[in-house]
DNA sequence: ATGAAAGCGCTAACAG
DNA sequence: CTGTTAGCGCTTTCAT
């Protein structure tokens, strides 16, 4: 949406039509007009001028006061006039107007959130950050602003020293990588008690009640790259799949990666041989060594599918100039760039994490602003990215 | 983003950074604090609170009026205080407040929206509604509203009547599909004489001056299709071209298409051959058979690329029940997603109609509601729509 | 419990 | 040419 591409910067207009939030059913928003196109005049008119609180006020034979508590159930008004009330605002069809509200307003929203710390060695974080900072941006006209605490995503303890920051802090909504089960749960019930809007991004914690996620849908993506894989190979072709990993890593996402790879190839094609190598301490020599020995060995190895670390793989595969493969992997950061342009790798699954923060910041402050409940869950498109359509990808 | 996904519907909340847009130099906004990560204490900071005219006005020694003049390039300003305002505007660096401005401007402001009529044999414009629709929504609290002229796109006559409409009518931005060429230029250069946004989307006229685009770069459209095709085939491989076109079809964009595709083979394997077999009238029994016969006798076919009508293709191969072969088009609609969920189709290519309206739509908005010039073309991404990523897909 | 009134930041009309 | 002023639709405070 709505990011960089080709060095144009666009920034959305705003505004937000679905405001019939408080607590109202669902707005019938007319019908465009639209004449019979044999008739030769085909236009949509929208010709409904906004109604006001004033307006409500007047059907109600209230005044300004009293509609404007019921909006906010602020109490304080009989039940009488508040019925009489709510009936004008259904009749009416009244839409807030956001900006008016807005505008006059004095509080400030806060979002809190909590993002490991972009390294050199996992420099994945930083598009996520570019994400909030454009959101950050767009909110912040509507007093709504982000304070981003960063956690090393290897230490627990720096996770938790964050959680108990932000638990002291008073915000009004929550958006987390939850890299610490133990912890992001504390935090996700805190929220849950303080009636905190809480939106977990990049990974999910699916057995947890009233999560909220937007994020890539792991096991489909895995199953996305078998399919696409299996559009490369012969059918009797074997497959490697490679994974190198850390120790500290988010397992439960590469997990599922893997699950919906296999499962395809379970369901379509069992016949196809699937190998598999993995690292759990990264990449050295040695596993580069090995890695190398595996591919060689393998006979008839047409596809490698790598849950991370994709980029150490093609390096394995440029420096032994083995050909005639398939690669597929995740994540589009300078290393696998590199590897895309030069054909080592072909195709790399996106997670679009600035578009993935973007967008889960602007959902959190919309349900902030409009006092609605989070969607469940928010799956962002699964990315192909290959070397023609690199540059148009949206980060 | 952000359109309908998995059911949710989204609605972005609002507003818009680029907001210097009056004149003013790129804006400084400053860098957000940000302690050390071995600090253990790591957040983004924002705390300029927003100045607004009154700030500039008691800056620059004069009150509001002569700043909101300077500000909308109202003239009858003297020279002096209009430079000390500007030099205030620039030191203080101020961003309007659009809610606040907006909120009291009575002006409505319409975009001509010029689109050809979705038909059920061409229902690919059906999306596009969509997409102006959900814009619209959006855009109507800023009093921005669409006014939506149909033509039919096999009659230039209907086109003419259309754009006479909307020459005679006052509006204030135009998003338009160039059908014909001569009548497109007519209504373009209208609204450049009146300084009207005129933004082109899906079919662009790259040779004329001034256009703004939004839309896919077929060229590199086709280009991503051979790539793709190329990871799928063996080296010594043949592919079959095969366009079933209409007469009175977009050919420009198709052409496009087909060189992006050729140039890929040129450029990186001269040695796979292509067949091409088109019709320019549509399908029939006829050429079906005749397809049919071509793809029969075609020995090594493993690709089959279409510029239009993937479905037609489809259906030819799945009657004749032939197999081994992979075959790419263009365009999400329901007879391509049939073939793409059975298995016949293997990628499609889709051009995003919806947000292609909804983007171009609003970016008209931000040209009308900020005086900006519009970007002048802005490429979607080139989306690979597969069976296992069909339900993420974002029309 | 309700009404009245001030004012958010800006636009636009009018008076000087 | 410049300053003043009345709202836009809403929130909030204060008086009734």
């Amino acid at each position: 949406m709505i990011l960089k591409r080709l060095g144009l910067h666009l920034v959305s207009v705003f505004t937000n039509l679905e405001i019939n939030g408080l607590n109202l059913k669902a707005s019938h928003h007319p019908k465009p007009e639209c004449i019979n196109f044999d008739k030769n005049l085909q236009r949509i008119k929208h010709k409904d001028k906004q109604i006001g609180i004033k307006d409500i006020a007047r059907h109600a034979n209230v005044s300004i006061g009293p509609v404007d508590r019921v909006l906010h159930n602020r109490g304080g008004v009989s039940q009488e006039t508040r019925e009489r009330i709510l009936k004008a605002i259904e009749e009416l069809n009244y839409q807030p107007n956001l900006l008016a509200s807005r505008l006059k307003s004095t509080k400030e929203y806060v979002v809190a959130v909590l993002l490991p710390q972009a390294t050199k060695e996992i420099p994945f974080w930083h598009d996520h950050i570019l994400g909030v900072e454009q959101a950050e941006k767009e909110i912040r006209q509507l007093e709504v602003t982000t304070k981003v605490f960063f956690f090393d995503q290897n230490s627990e303890d720096s996770f938790r020293e964050r959680v108990n920051e932000i638990m002291a802090d008073t915000v009004d909504g929550v958006f987390m990588v939850p890299v610490f089960y133990e912890e992001a749960i504390r935090l996700l019930r805190h929220c849950q008690k303080g009636q905190i809007p809480c939106l977990l991004f990049d990974t999910n914690l699916p057995d947890e009640k009233g999560v909220r996620y937007i994020g890539q849908n792991a096991y489909d993506s895995g199953y996305l790259a078998a399919e696409l894989l299996s559009y490369c190979i012969p059918p009797d072709g074997t497959i490697l799949l490679a994974n190198i990993v850390q120790e500290h890593d988010n397992h439960l996402q590469f997990t599922k990666r893997e699950e919906g790879f296999l499962a395809f190839f379970r369901e379509t094609s069992p016949q196809t041989e699937i190998v598999k190598f993995e690292s759990r301490r990264g990449i050295s020599e040695e596993i580069a060594q090995q890695l190398a020995d595996v591919i060689r060995q393998t006979p008839n190895l047409n596809g490698i599918f790598t849950i991370n670390g994709v980029q150490h793989v093609a390096q394995v595969l440029e420096q032994k100039a083995f050909t005639g493969y398939r690669l597929i992997g995740y994540d589009v950061i300078p290393e696998t760039i590199h590897y895309l342009e030069n054909g080592t790798i072909h195709f790399l699954i996106s997670q679009q994490p600035k578009m993935q923060a973007y967008e889960g910041i602007k959902l959190l402050s919309q349900s902030i602003l409009l006092k609605k409940d989070l969607p469940e869950s928010y799956y962002l498109p699964i990315d192909v990215v290959m070397k023609s359509n690199l540059k148009y990808h949206v980060k």
